[in-house]
DNA sequence: CGCATGGTTCGATCCTCATCGAAGCATTCC
DNA sequence: GGAATGCTTCGATGAGGATCGAACCATGCG
């Protein structure tokens, strides 16, 4: 009836529940294999690899192979935002639970969104680099100004540009409602922050738990 | 396996073709009969109810009796902004037409979404309105300034905080990947547009095509 | 009241697609 | 080479759900 981008085709391949599981396990932000996500999804098999061969068909998963390992990863930060949307409006209608389990409470605090850090804690910090004018805001676009170039540098985070994707960049957190970082800046962070063991991924989740001293260090060095 | 909010619930409400014409439909705006939506779906009208009812129980719509008319609307901006979403996804890893056809181009330039204006041209408003500090941006929250208050005053539109619907909001658009306007400043210039009969809505589309006049007044007043 | 219009519910049909067991490829390790 | 691991393909089964015609409510008009 009306043509146009088949919104139909990409909605039915997450409204699978297998399917959405595993690109739930995706939005972790490191890719698995197919028996990881066949276990993610309460699948045999075959037929998570039936799935994985209809994300891929459909644009929505990147794979990797490496010997006899293949390992998928969603296709991007686009296709990352997307499941973020769906997952705010999952949230908004779905039933309201009286009251938010303690695991829903870690993953509003600070949780990994793709590849970098999402939550109340990453919406301060992006709030704070931008007070600081490390970073400067121009509509979604983040720049990075001099001063942050140096002060990154000085943490040992390279912010050189390699890729086409983009240094920093603006995503919408589903539980604050603003935005947080995101971009090789946003990884790069992340990345850190769980080198120096400031903080460590939940099994089986996407929350990311801070240590006491951890949290007393990440404040220091980006919500000073 | 994994509890959380049902994306999948969500996602395959969306995933159905007739179900995802008329949430396309939709996104016009405007509030639609169910045989208006049947006609659009290309469905007869039992199917039509039946989907209609399923997209009420899973929270997308909202319905508005009027006498023996039941008009359909979006449930909320947040719908919208997840189906934004998706449809830049479908965008993204859509078969690319060698060369986008007359419609797509004209939607580029400036089209509706859910209730106000988007587009390259409701994108470049917003970069003015910020510039000349009639809004002031903070983060996604956008407020309205006290000269931008008495501003839109003198053009007749009203910015008294009546609804608890935020008056200023920011929208991302997925053609130009930046913000525009929204809540209810950006759907009241919307309004003021038509009823100058600056531009019209073309039909059956979400394109808005600006009359020479019209453009050059609306030019004059939002990006002069 | 009777008719027309807009909409929903019911019932039956049909088809897509998710699922898994078994078999088949590919890669690596010994 | 042979065995083991990781994954995909094939084939058969089954269930959910999309669809429409017909019948059934509700509202408005004359």
């Amino acid at each position: 009836m009306r043509e146009g981008p088949d919104i139909a085709r990409i909605a039915s391949l997450v409204g699978d529940p297998a399917r959405a599981n595993m690109l739930n396990a995706l939005m972790g932000g490191t890719a698995l294999t197919a028996s990881e996500l066949a276990l993610e999804a309460g699948v045999s098999l075959p037929t998570a690899s039936s799935h994985l061969s209809k994300l891929m068909d459909g644009g929505l998963l990147t794979l990797a192979s490496q010997g006899r390992h293949r390992y998928y990863g969603l296709a991007g930060a686009q296709v990352a935002g997307m499941i973020e949307a769906i997952i705010g409006v999952a949230e908004a209608v779905g039933p309201k639970r009286v009251r938010p389990g303690p695991r829903d409470a870690a993953m509003r605090v600070a949780r990994v969104c793709y590849d970098h850090l999402a939550g109340e804690q990453a919406v301060a910090m992006l709030d704070r680099l931008l007070d600081r004018k490390l970073l400067l805001r121009d509509d979604n676009q983040i720049r990075l100004s001099p001063s942050g170039a140096s002060h990154f540098s000085a943490l040992g985070i390279e912010t050189g540009v390699k890729a086409r994707r983009p240094v920093c960049r603006a995503c919408l957190d589903w539980s604050v409602r603003r935005s947080h970082l995101a971009g090789t800046l946003g990884a790069a962070i992340l990345d850190k922050i769980i080198a120096e063991k400031w903080a460590r991924r939940e099994k089986d989740s996407r929350a990311v738990v801070f240590s006491p001293t951890g949290r007393q260090e990440f404040e220091r060095v980006f919500l000073a």
